[in-house]
RNA sequence: GGCCCCUUAGUCUAGUGGUCAGGACGCAUGGUUCUCAGCCAUGAAUCAGGGGUUCAACUCCCCUAGGGGCUACCA
């Protein structure tokens, strides 16, 4: 690595105007893992210079998203560092400053055209189909002039003095060259009239002044690296490396809004998904090792990771993959902390402490649980639920297996584990409990389960069979209702660990209320 | 209007002049099973169009079309 490469630094720069939605995410994933891949810094700047748009509510969103993504930033907000403030409003002095410079050295100008002077300039140049440039009125202002209406106090802003000849040329690391004649780019605001620096100013002075060593950013910024590279020159700092990302776009391939629904970070962290599922579902939407393997683990990631494979077209957000992605990590995760995760979902749902009590005679021995899991350390002693309930817990997730998609689907998938309150599909209840045969079979099954002595998996699958032998019906006849009157559903896990983890008193109970509830 | 970017199945992608155009999600079918999920097997589906260059083009060049962006005292 040589001495260049260890003073990589990097940003994410997001304005304060909305959450932070999977665009801005993956933007700030791709920075952060070039940082981490790389050795360098990862720099979080706030670029609130917009005083109508930005807000409170938005600052503390995209932070707190930030933090439930695992993006630390090693510089910004809540963190500090050397080349703060990380906020642009605390920056103002060294924009003034910075400005000056400009004006000083012949690089910009001041403007006392008004914004309605300049919309009819517009309007005018659209009617003659010429392209709506700022036609430099101001720009030979003489000294004195200009003097003068700022006396007067005249309001003002800053323009930047274009050179009318030229081209400006570049290199980005995705996309390869770039020139752009000087003659198509017109004196753009560097300062407003509120005296905030408008965002081609403020990036490029923050970027230098960060020592921001490559920026990595949604190639809506493509257009707008010419005029910030003549900033660059301007004030003699060096130009950064540039790496512009494809961007992301809604199932419509536009761009990416609210009319696209589940657009923010939030909405997936309110919805239990897991935030390195949701890093690995983004961290493909533009980028691929080798166009085999999809998983990451965030360490993997960082491995991985390089900017050199990032592709140059716009990815389409598909929420069926990221579903799929997100329940590969689920599947993955080690029994404890699937633990902890769903008391979490149960807790919120209310469902824990549980509705009852569930004896269960005989403990499972969890070697015999399909795939099943030991759990390791000390048990999860969370939301009230004592040893032997979180061992129950564990061993449900278990036989879950993969059943379990989506941490939001727990209330659903078990939740007839911990109330009696569950829904009740109508459609399972129409096929297999609604039949004349049925709730003599049902309670026939109960007294036989009652007398049961323990109430293992093995005991209750052979005193289940040999009920359907002796009725002369298949199996099946009789689990199909045995789930529907247990569950509510018409899909469970194996019904004979639905029966042993509900507990002798719950099953019996709920056999013979789906008997006379539905004869 | 001007300038710029992008274009492999429905979606994300691999591919860099000669491949049966590979993988994944999703979809469909079959197998396993008490249901579902899973797992296994199988299948349908792609190089936007047109010109070149070349012995040979998904791959290089040009044009067209489509999509996206910038052209703000938004970022």
């Amino acid at each position: 690595m040589s001495d260049h490469e260890t003073h990589i630094r990097v940003r994410f720069a997001p304005s304060p105007t909305g959450h932070l939605h999977v665009g801005g995410a993956r933007t700030a994933l791709y920075n952060y893992l070039y940082a981490r891949k790389t050795g360098g810094k990862f720099v979080l700047r706030i670029e609130d210079t917009d005083a109508k748009r930005s807000t409170v509510e938005s600052y503390k969103g995209i932070i707190e998203a930030m933090e439930w993504l695992g993006l630390n930033w090693d510089e910004g907000p809540l963190r500090g560092g050397d080349f703060g403030p990380y906020t642009q409003s605390g920056r103002g002095v060294l924009y003034h400053n910075e400005v000056q410079k400009l004006i000083d050295n012949g690089n910009a100008y001041y403007c006392f055209c008004t914004p309605e002077r300049l919309e009819e300039m517009r309007f005018e140049m659209k009617e003659k189909k010429l392209p709506p440039k700022y036609d430099g009125r101001c720009r030979e202002l003489s000294e004195a002039e200009v003097a003068e209406r700022l006396s007067k106090g005249v309001p003002h802003i800053v323009r930047f003095k274009m050179p009318h000849d030229g081209t400006v040329f570049f290199r980005d690391i995705i996309r390869g060259e770039f020139s752009f004649e000087n003659g198509n780019l017109d004196d753009f605001v560097l300062i407003k009239s509120d005296g905030n620096p408008t965002y081609n100013f403020a990036v490029v002075v923050d970027d230098a002044h960060m020592k921001i060593s490559h920026v990595i950013r949604g190639d809506d910024h493509l257009s707008n690296t010419p005029r910030q590279i003549h900033l660059y020159h301007a004030l003699g700092y060096n130009v950064p490396k540039f790496a512009h990302l494809p961007m992301i776009l809604g199932s419509d391939h536009s761009r990416l809004s609210k009319r696209h629904g589940a657009t923010s970070i939030a909405y997936y962290r309110d919805r239990n998904y897991l935030a390195d599922g949701l890093l690995n579902y983004l961290a493909l939407l533009g980028w691929s090792l080798d166009g085999k393997r999809e998983l990451f683990t965030h360490q993997a990631l960082i491995e991985k990771f390089s900017l050199k494979k990032v592709s140059k077209n716009p990815a389409v957000f598909d929420d069926s993959k990221m579903k799929w992605i997100n329940s590969e990590h689920l599947k993955k995760l080690p029994l404890t902390k699937k633990i902890v995760l769903v008391q979490g979902v149960l807790n919120d749902e209310g469902l824990l402490p549980p509705a009852f009590d569930v004896d269960i005679s005989k403990p499972v021995d969890l070697k015999i649980v399909p795939g099943g899991e030991e759990m390791t350390g000390k048990k999860a002693l969370n939301y009230n639920m004592n040893d032997k309930e979180t061992e129950r817990l564990g061993t449900i997730i278990n036989i879950l297996g993969n059943r379990l998609k989506l941490l939001n689907d727990v209330p659903d998938v078990i939740g007839y584990f911990y109330t009696d309150d569950y829904r009740v599909d109508e459609k399972a209840v129409r096929l297999h409990l609604l039949r004349s045969e049925v709730p003599n079979r049902m309670n026939k099954l109960a007294d036989e389960y009652e007398r049961l002595k323990y109430f293992d998996r093995e005991s209750v699958e052979k005193v289940l069979r040999d009920l359907a032998f002796n009725l002369e019906i298949t199996a099946g006849e009789l689990i199909h209702p045995c789930r529907v009157a247990l569950t509510g559903k018409i899909v469970s896990p194996d019904i004979f660990w639905v029966v042993v983890l509900l507990g002798k008193t719950k099953t019996v109970e709920r056999l013979r209320k789906a008997a006379k509830f539905y004869s």
